[in-house]
RNA sequence: GGGCGAUUAGCUCAGUGGGAGAGCGCUGCCUCGACACGGCAGAGGUCACUGGUUCAAGUCCAGUAUCGCCCACCA
């Protein structure tokens, strides 16, 4: 008696494979210096994340990839580890210590790392525990954090090494603010959205009339920005205000002198063509203030909020003082006009808060000199994305590089490794920390900013070996092999591996394949998120339909497309896959009681055992060139429709009757049942490894040559089961299945039940037909519940018979009674048409000199040999319509 | 303002030059000893639109429309 349940249970089986596989470390990856290893470093989740739809989506894509190189017996090897997350973590934090009643500046630096730390420690782990629950075998027993201490060594020689070489280097620049988050960000740190804002027609009075004009009218979209203005530029080809350049006008509300200057940069087209300039809040104002020397005000504090720069209205915050100055212009007769002007503002790629710009000192890195390699490494296919399209994205962006702001006001992170004299005015950079001033011998202080977590985050794919220590296994394992990613961090995360990585190992790029998966979409279409309330939870998901059922429902929506919408119907059939393999396995089981194992592939002598070997093989060669090719859409549908389609209602069902036969017959039956079982759970097992680990552990195999675990078991290789392709033998099985669908056909058509055992009668066009049919009859006599089978090349329809035709065969069926003439006579004069139409069509063509010259030989042989079929079918039905008259 | 992607059956989507497909849903029949998370049989489509290339176009090219995404320092 078989030992499965009907259904398949995940829950029960999940759990305890997972500590199978880890107990019996097969996820380690061991070095072997004969073979080329396997390895992808993941891209680390945040300490503070949870398992979302993307994770679970890329995480089965590495994971497929990692199982099915392990099995093909290449050293294997995923690494596993977390992000610090500098602002998500900081921010989990400070609202922690909020629900406290305690700030992050009360508690002072140090003791709000540790706060940082312990909540590494309490939640570092939730994830890790996901991706275990979804079955990656990632290599658990080292698992890395972007602020272990080798990493930290990592993130100071990098650091150092670049401050060394002057790609590092300190300014007072306008960079994007976040006042909320209270530090700087990058440029792609910011977020552009479209906001419905306003554009402001501002009246300032000259201070000495010029001619009969008594003021210069500029347009803005940020009136509290006049509290910073130093200046009103015009373009120097504008004639309407060529007399003005060099005069003076008055900032109202402020008083303060304005010089009209003159400027490239001003777009005559645009607003009044004259423009305020406030260089310490616009990063154009900034530069021409640069040109013109002009005074730099910085009118807000970190929070946003006005600085005692803005006089009266110091201490309003931004927006509320936008309110206040537009009320005191319009009340001073300032403003000229309002219109509505919908525009991108910049917001944070963290909390969401509106971007300011924002003058202050930073750490720059200068991009130009590691674009330039990095550029080339995919321009001459050292790296390659997957689909191709986002080179493009990536060059666009690559040329078109600026310089990286790489501090942050914040604490959570990689200290920068500055250190300043006060004294003697030194500055040095030092991979070890330093206490007296290398000069002087004063004491030191350390910069007190901290890097951009993207700064250590590009060290990953050598850090995690542990550079920069050098080491046999940074040696073997690096480069690694492939990368799996969401779009959303190919700037951010991906172009900067590539460039810290050729530049830091010797010219190698990490990796030399970048899959970018689809993002994940619901079905209206918008993000999956979880602060929009409209992210699925992977774990609810796994908890319906099992992690199998949901990795495997993922990889059949893994196409070349761009955005994915999530349909959780296909985890609904990818839940009832899974169980029809385990029904298949549950009849193989049944019916193996007695079956001795034996080692050696089998021979096959049946023509439907080597139908089923042959498209085995053709599976085989699919399933294998399509996961090395990132084609996993393509690659799971193969596999449903081989199990489902072929192995479980065809051969299963043809096997039933032959299990019955002799005991050579029954034991041939039973070799092949297992093989092909055997082999189509390898196949399978990337994409759903705990269903067919559970399965494989069943099966009667000869153990002794055997793996312990499918895990680890040999990937089927294609060019070994070549030996069973075989064209006639899946030609045969298809007339096979023609006679059968169409006996069928008939019953469904005429409402006979299943049990009324029917005489059929088929006239084939060949007696090699005649010869397979018949020796095959008690397989379709198995399916189809037929008395008796006639079949011969040259026979007489039988009277009172209905007939269908197919595959070069009729087949009549005698329907003494049953049969009403008329519907009959009309279902034919039907099909009769549609042939008709294809032949005529057919024939056009083959007519047509141009494609008879031009077409493949193939290809027209092949419309040739249909058009003969519809010559013959036609000719059939016309004799069945007279027959029926 | 630039770039990319999508538009195929009621829904979600495969299909990159020669016979329109899948899953779900729908209809009919079937409690047949693997599976009702099942079996068998069916219905359902002018492949967004226009033009072009080709003997041949869902498939290649150009344009249009709609939707979506990314990039972008014109106040």
């Amino acid at each position: 008696m078989s030992e499965l349940a009907p259904q398949f249970d995940p829950k029960q089986i999940e759990g305890p494979l997972i500590e199978r596989w880890l107990e019996g470390g097969y996820f380690c990856g061991v070095p072997d210096a004969g073979k080329t290893p396997f390895d992808i470093t993941i891209p680390p989740p945040n300490v503070t994340g949870v398992l979302h739809m993307g994770h679970a989506l890329n995480n089965t894509i590495q994971d497929v990839l990692i199982r099915k190189n392990r099995m093909a017996g290449r050293p294997t090897r995923w690494v596993l580890g977390t992000d610090h997350a500098g602002i998500a973590t900081q921010n989990k934090v400070e609202q922690k210590l909020a629900k406290e009643g305690l700030s992050r500046s009360e508690i002072g630096r140090e003791a709000f790392t540790r706060k940082c730390w312990e909540w590494r420690e309490q939640y570092g782990s939730r994830i890790v525990d996901q991706l275990k629950s979804m079955g990656c075998s990632c290599d658990y027993g080292d698992e890395w954090f972007t602020m272990n201490e080798s990493y930290q060594r990592a993130v100071r020689e990098v650091f150092v090494d670049w401050y060394d070489a002057g790609l590092i280097y300190r300014g007072r620049r306008i960079i994007n603010w976040c006042p909320r988050c209270t530090t700087a960000l990058s440029d792609i740190e910011v977020e552009h959205e479209d906001i419905a804002g306003r554009l402001h027609y501002l009246r300032y009075p000259l201070l000495t009339p010029v001619g009969e004009r008594t003021h210069i009218t500029v347009a803005t979209t940020r009136p509290e920005t006049i509290l910073g203005d130093t200046a009103i530029a015009v373009n120097p080809g504008d004639e309407r205000y060529t007399e003005l350049v060099g005069s003076f006008a008055v900032l109202p509300l402020v008083g303060r002198k304005l010089e009209l200057i003159a400027d490239d940069y001003v777009d005559p087209d645009f607003g009044t063509g004259a423009v305020k300039m406030t260089p310490a809040h616009d990063p154009n104002d900034f530069e021409v203030g640069q040109r013109h020397d002009l005074e730099q005000i910085n009118i807000l504090d970190e929070n946003g909020v006005i600085n005692d720069q803005g006089g009266k209205y110091a201490g309003l915050d931004r927006s509320e003082c936008r309110k206040v100055i537009l009320a005191d212009l319009e009340a001073g007769g300032f403003v000229e006009k309002i219109e509505e002007y919908p525009h991108a503002v910049g917001h944070c790629y963290r909390c969401h808060t509106q971007i300011e710009p924002y003058l202050s000192d930073q750490w720059f890195v200068d991009m130009k000199p590691l674009a330039a390699p990095a550029l080339s490494a995919v321009r001459d296919g050292r790296v390659k994305f997957h689909p191709e399209r986002w080179s493009n994205v990536y060059y666009h962006w690559m040329e078109n590089i600026r310089d990286w702001c790489i501090s942050r006001q914040l604490w959570w992170g990689h200290r920068i490794p500055v250190f300043y004299c006060d004294a003697c005015g030194g500055q040095f950079a030092s991979k070890d920390d330093l206490s007296a001033c290398p000069d002087c011998g004063a004491p030191l202080r350390q910069d007190e900013d901290v890097l951009d977590t993207w700064f250590s985050s590009q060290l990953w794919p050598f850090a995690t070996f542990g550079w920069p220590q050098e080491s046999a296994e940074l040696a073997y394992w690096y480069p690694t092999s492939a990368l799996s990613t969401a779009p959303d961090i190919l700037f951010l995360w991906v172009a900067r591996m590539i460039m810290s990585g050729l530049y830091f190992m010797d010219g190698q790029a990490p990796f030399s394949d970048v899959i970018i998966h689809p993002t994940v979409f619901n079905k209206e279409g918008k993000r999956m998120s979880k602060s929009l309330g409209t992210g699925v939870d992977p774990l609810d998901l796994m908890e319906s339909y099992g992690a199998d059922g949901m990795r495997f429902g993922l990889m059949l929506q893994v196409t070349g497309v761009q955005d994915l919408k999530f349909s959780e119907e296909k985890l609904l059939s990818s839940r009832n896959f899974a169980n029809k393999i385990w029904n298949a396995a549950r009849f193989v089981l049944m019916n193996t009681e007695d079956y001795q194992p034996v080692a050696s592939p089998p021979t096959p002598t049946h023509t439907v055992d080597r139908w089923i070997l042959s498209r085995l093989y053709g599976l085989s060669s699919r399933v294998t060139g399509g996961i090395d090719r990132f084609e996993f859409g393509e690659v799971a549908r193969e596999l449903y429709e081989f199990v489902w389609n072929e192995f479980c209602d065809w051969y299963i069902e043809l096997a039933k009757g032959r299990l019955q036969d002799s005991a050579a017959e029954r034991a041939a039956v039973q070799r092949m049942l297992v093989f092909v079982l055997d082999q189509v759970l390898r196949l399978l097992h990337p994409m759903m490894p705990f269903v067919t680990e559970e399965i494989w552990g069943k099966l009667p195999l000869e153990r002794a040559h055997e793996a312990e675990m499918l895990v680890v078991a040999a990937w089927p290789d294609p060019s070994v089961l070549a030996r069973y392709h075989d064209t006639e033998a899946e030609s045969a099985i298809e007339t096979i299945k023609a006679v059968i669908s169409a006996l069928r056909t008939t019953r469904a058509r005429y409402g006979i039940s299943p049990k009324t055992a029917l005489r059929a009668v088929v006239r084939t066009s060949l007696p090699e037909q005649t010869e397979f049919i018949t020796s095959r009859r008690a397989l379709i006599e198995g399916l189809a519940n037929t008395s008796s089978l006639e079949v011969a090349t040259v026979l007489d329809k039988p009277p009172s018979s209905v007939s269908v035709i197919g595959a070069g065969l009729e087949v009549f069926i005698p329907l003494e009674g049953l049969v009403d003439l008329d519907a009959e006579r009309a279902r034919l004069s039907r099909e009769q048409d549609k042939l008709a139409t294809e032949l005529e069509r057919l024939q056009r063509k083959l007519g047509n000199e141009g494609y008879l010259g031009q077409a493949a030989a193939a290809v027209i042989e092949k419309d040739r040999a249909r058009a003969e079929e519809l010559q013959e079918l036609l000719a059939k039905i016309e004799g069945q319509i007279a027959d029926l008259s």
